[in-house]
DNA sequence: CTTACGCATAACAATTATGTTATATAAATG
DNA sequence: CATTTATATAACATAATTGTTATGCGTAAG
């Protein structure tokens, strides 16, 4: 029951969302690509991040001075559902906005 | 999307899911039941009960002095998921308690 | 027709969540 | 080695949510 509030918590978030919708598009991407893409602010950006972490909804790997995240390899029930909800509306999102190498 | 946080703000309190799954396995309740059973406060079961029903995930008939609640008749994904996760919980819900008729 | 019951709503306090600004850390670069 | 870049964290203001208390409204019963 806890995880299913965890969870939803995390998805009754706009930005939230549009975070997972992007990295369902992108498979994997770094903090600042984020930020850039979805025009957020980078503290927010990494606030958000750390909630899906925990919540297991994405995972993380540090290379170099990046993190990348991508979405978490064990999808529980509800995840997958919003994830088949949220397919149907990456194409909306602004095209990736690539971190300055 | 706007549909799927106000569904997933719904599914974030303990209250809520407790009162969905109480709905489920009794198909139908009135508000005094709900409150009995669950040991929560009628204005508080009552707001609850309106934000689902305004978020579509229950429906309301009156009769008489009481207002029975039933789950909505047209099931979005995600209240499908989570009402096949809360079927695994609802043994652990207390025994109804009938409202003093 | 007055009272009691079931439910809804309003007003409030307390908690929680969001977004911002400032600062810290770690890795790469000059 | 000083600086820049990518990310994380802390501290704060603001907004949203929850739970309570008080009150209103409709229906049924005495």
């Amino acid at each position: 029951m806890q995880e299913l509030i965890e969870l939803s918590k995390i998805f009754s978030d706009q930005n939230r969302l549009n975070i997972i919708a992007l990295i369902l598009r992108e498979k994997e991407v770094c903090v600042c690509e984020i930020c850039n893409t979805l025009k957020l602010s980078q503290p927010l950006v990494s606030r958000h991040l750390k909630q899906m972490k925990a919540a297991k909804v994405l995972q993380a790997s540090k290379e170099g001075k990046w993190v990348h995240y991508t979405l978490s390899t064990t999808l529980h029930p509800l995840l997958k559902t919003v994830l088949s909800e949220l397919s149907q509306l990456t194409n909306k999102l602004p095209k990736i906005v690539a971190c300055t190498r």
